[in-house]
DNA sequence: AAAGTGCAAACAATCGTTTGTACTAGGTTT
DNA sequence: AAACCTAGTACAAACGATTGTTTGCACTTT
C-alpha cells in the first residue's frame, strides 16, 4: 500500500544503520548482517575451526544479540540425524488408556534424565496397539528420531521382534529369552518370582496368591516363578488375575479378596502398586500382616518403604536399568553390537513377611 | 569399479519386471514404481481428493507394501508445522537432577494421553535451569514444535513471563497471578493451604507446622493460605523447609520431626509425598495420628487412600488440569485467545485428620 | 619475481517433502 | 465444429540448514 520510500526487500533495509530491529530468522539473514555467507554463519554457531577465531565470535554475539536458532527441521532433514529417542509405552494388555504405573513412569522419569545427559531430546509415545501392527514402525520408519527406547513390552513381543530384525537401534525395558532379536534391559522375572514365593513359604505359608494378569511377559515371567517355587514346596497356589492399572485395581482386589481366599496365607503381588492396594484391603477386613497373611511386592518403589507394615519386595534397579537402556541404544546407534542386560533381582526384606 | 553393464542409476533398473525389492526411501522412489510424479505421490498418501480415487489407492497400497512413510522432518520443514509439542519441566529448585514428584509424572502421563488424543507427539525436556535463561527458548525458538507445555513454574515465573510476551503457544501447569502474561492451568493454592489449614484448627490443631520449601510460587502460595488462616484463628506456625525431591525427603523430615515439635498438633505437608513421609516417620516416633497430630496432605493422588491412616488431603484435578492445558494451547496455535484455569480446590476427608 | 603454501570464506548441491501453477485430455456447451 | 470447462497430473519452486569443493588472498619460499 504505502509504496515509495522504503526499498523493495523490507528485509534488508539498512543492515545496520536503521536502529530498527531486523527481524533475522534464517542463517541467510543473519549473514546478511554479518557480511559472511550463509555456509559461514552454519559453521561459526557449530563452533567449527574452521571460522576464523574472530568472526565466529563476532556472528556467535549477532545471533545471540538476535535470539537466532537455528532450525532444528532443516538442520536435521540436512544432517540425518535428529538427535531424538522415540521412547514408546506400549499399553497392549490395559485397557485403561493411561499411563499409570508408576514403575512406568519412574522408569520414564530416569531416563528422560539420562537421554538429557547424553544430549538426546526425548519424544514421548503412549501406544495402544489397536490389532493393527505398525504402532512401532510408525516411530521407527518416520526419519523422525535416531532410536527407541521401549518402556515394557506389554504383549506386543513378537511384533517388537519384527521390527528389530530390521531396525537396529532399539532397546526395550523387559523379558530375554533364547534367540531373541532386539535388545532388552530388565530384570530376572522367573528368578524374582522365585526368590519372593521361596521367601513366603520359609515364612512358615503354604497357601500362595499371585496377583496380577499375565498378559505382559514380565508379569508372566514371574508367575512362572511362584510357581516353580510352589510347586517344588509343594505348596498351592492360585492365580488371580488383577489389572495392573490403577484405576480398577482396587476394586478387582476387594472383589478377590472378599471371596474364597480365607485360606491364603502368601501373596507375591505383580508389582508394588499392587501390594499397596492388598496391604489396605487386608487391613479393612481385619487380616493383620504378617502374621495371617504375608505379602511380597515387586519393583521396590521408593514407596514400598513407607506403606504400613513396610512392604517386602523384590527390588528392580531402575536407575542402573535405565543407564544400561541409553548406554546400549547409544552403541547400536553407533553401529556397535550390544547384548541384552538380565539384573538380578534383589528380595528387600522389611514387615510385611515373617523374616525366619 | 565394476563399470559396465548396469546403468548408472542404480535405484530405477527395471522397476517392475525384476523381483527384487527395490528399496523405496523417498516419494520419489515411489513416484517411480507407480509411474506417477512425487506430487501426486504425497497428496494420494495424504488422501487429498485432489488425485484420482483410483490412483489413490494404488498409491497407498503400494506404499503399504514397501512399508514406506513419507520422512517427517523434510514433511515438517516444508509445511512449517511439526504436530510436536514441547512438554517441559523446569527443576530450578530441586538440587536432584530427577523427575520424582509423583504428581509431575502423573500430570505428564495425562498430558500425554490428551497430547495423542488431539494428534500431537510429546517432546520432553526435563531442564534444571542453571542460572541462564534460555532453556525455555531453547524449546521455543527452534523450530521443532508448535507449542509448548510447562509443567510447573517452579522459581522461574519471571523467565516464563518474559518469553511469554513474544511465543504465544504457551500454556503452564501452575499459579496465577494479576496482570500475568502467560496462560496458567493450576488450583487455588492459597485457597488450598487455607482449606487444610482451617479443617485442622477445626479439628482442634492449636500449633501448626508447614512442611516443605517454598522456592516454587505453587508451594509458596500454599504456604501463605496456611499462614492467613493461623493467624486469622490465632493458631502458631512454624515453616519446615522440607526439599520436595524423594531422595532427601526423607533424611530431612526425620531430623525435623526429632527435633523440637513436641508441641505441634497439626501439619499442612506441601505435597501428599511430603505427607506419606511425615505419616511413617510419626508412626515410627509413636506418635498417634490423628489424635496426637493431625495431618494433611496436597494433590490426592491415588496413592492417598492407601496409607495408614487414609490420608486427608487437598484434592487436585489432574486429568480435568490436563484436558484444559491441552485444549488451551490448542486454541492459541490456532490463533485465539484463551484465559487462564484456576481450579477450585477439595478437602478430601479421610482418616488422618479429626474430622470435627 | 614466480611459484608454492595455508587459512578463510564463498559457492552450490543436497536433504525429502509440500504446494501453487501450468498443462493435457476428454467431455460439455452453444 | 469452435470454444470452454473440468479433472487429473506433471513441473518446479520453496522450506532452511549442512557440507564438499572451489576460490581469493596474504604470506612464505627458492
Amino acid at each position: 500500500m504505502t509504496s515509495g520510500i522504503e526499498n523493495g526487500n523490507g528485509n534488508n533495509g539498512d543492515p545496520d544503520s536503521t536502529g530498527a530491529p531486523v527481524k533475522v530468522r534464517t542463517l541467510a539473514d543473519l549473514a546478511r548482517l554479518a557480511g559472511v555467507s550463509a555456509g559461514t554463519v552454519s559453521r561459526a554457531l557449530a563452533g567449527k575451526s574452521l571460522v576464523n577465531a574472530e568472526t565466529r565470535e563476532r556472528i556467535q554475539a549477532l545471533a545471540r544479540e538476535h535470539g537466532f536458532r537455528p532450525n532444528q527441521m532443516a538442520s536435521k532433514l540436512r544432517s540425518r540425524r535428529t538427535g531424538v529417542i522415540g521412547v514408546v509405552i506400549p499399553l497392549g494388555h490395559e485397557k485403561r488408556q493411561q499411563i499409570s504405573d508408576p514403575f512406568f513412569l519412574t522408569l520414564l522419569g530416569h531416563l528422560a534424565d539420562e537421554l538429557t545427559e547424553h544430549g538426546y531430546d526425548l519424544m514421548l509415545s503412549r501406544v495402544i496397539p489397536d490389532g493393527t501392527s505398525d504402532w512401532l514402525e510408525r516411530m521407527t520408519g518416520s526419519g523422525m528420531v535416531d532410536g527407541v527406547l521401549l518402556i515394557g513390552q506389554s504383549d506386543q513381543f513378537d511384533i517388537i521382534e519384527s521390527v528389530a530384525e530390521s531396525y537396529r537401534p532399539l532397546v526395550a525395558w523387559g523379558s530375554w529369552r533364547d534367540n531373541q532379536v532386539h535388545c532388552a534391559v530388565g530384570t530376572d522375572n522367573i528368578a524374582g518370582g522365585r526368590i519372593a514365593a521361596e521367601h513366603l513359604i520359609a515364612g512358615g505359608a503354604r497357601n500362595l496368591a499371585f496377583m496380577g494378569e499375565t498378559q505382559g511377559i514380565e508379569i508372566d515371567e514371574r508367575y512362572q516363578g511362584v510357581a516353580a517355587a510352589a510347586t517344588e514346596a509343594g505348596a498351592s497356589l492360585v492365580h488371580i488375575p488383577i489389572s495392573l492399572a490403577s484405576a480398577e485395581m482396587g476394586e478387582q482386589i476387594k472383589a478377590a479378596t472378599a471371596n474364597s481366599d480365607r485360606a491364603i496365607d502368601g501373596v507375591v503381588a505383580a508389582s508394588d502398586l499392587i501390594a499397596m492396594n492388598v496391604l489396605h484391603c487386608l487391613r479393612d477386613k481385619g487380616r493383620s500382616v504378617p502374621d495371617e497373611v504375608q505379602v511380597v511386592g515387586f519393583d521396590d518403589l521408593p514407596l514400598a518403604s513407607l506403606t504400613m507394615p513396610p512392604l517386602t519386595t523384590i527390588r528392580q534397579e531402575i536407575a542402573e536399568g535405565a543407564k544400561a537402556m541409553v548406554q546400549k541404544l547409544k552403541a547400536k546407534i553407533e553401529g556397535e553390537d550390544t547384548d541384552s542386560l538380565q539384573m538380578p533381582p534383589r528380595l528387600i526384606v522389611r514387615g510385611s513377611t515373617r523374616s525366619n
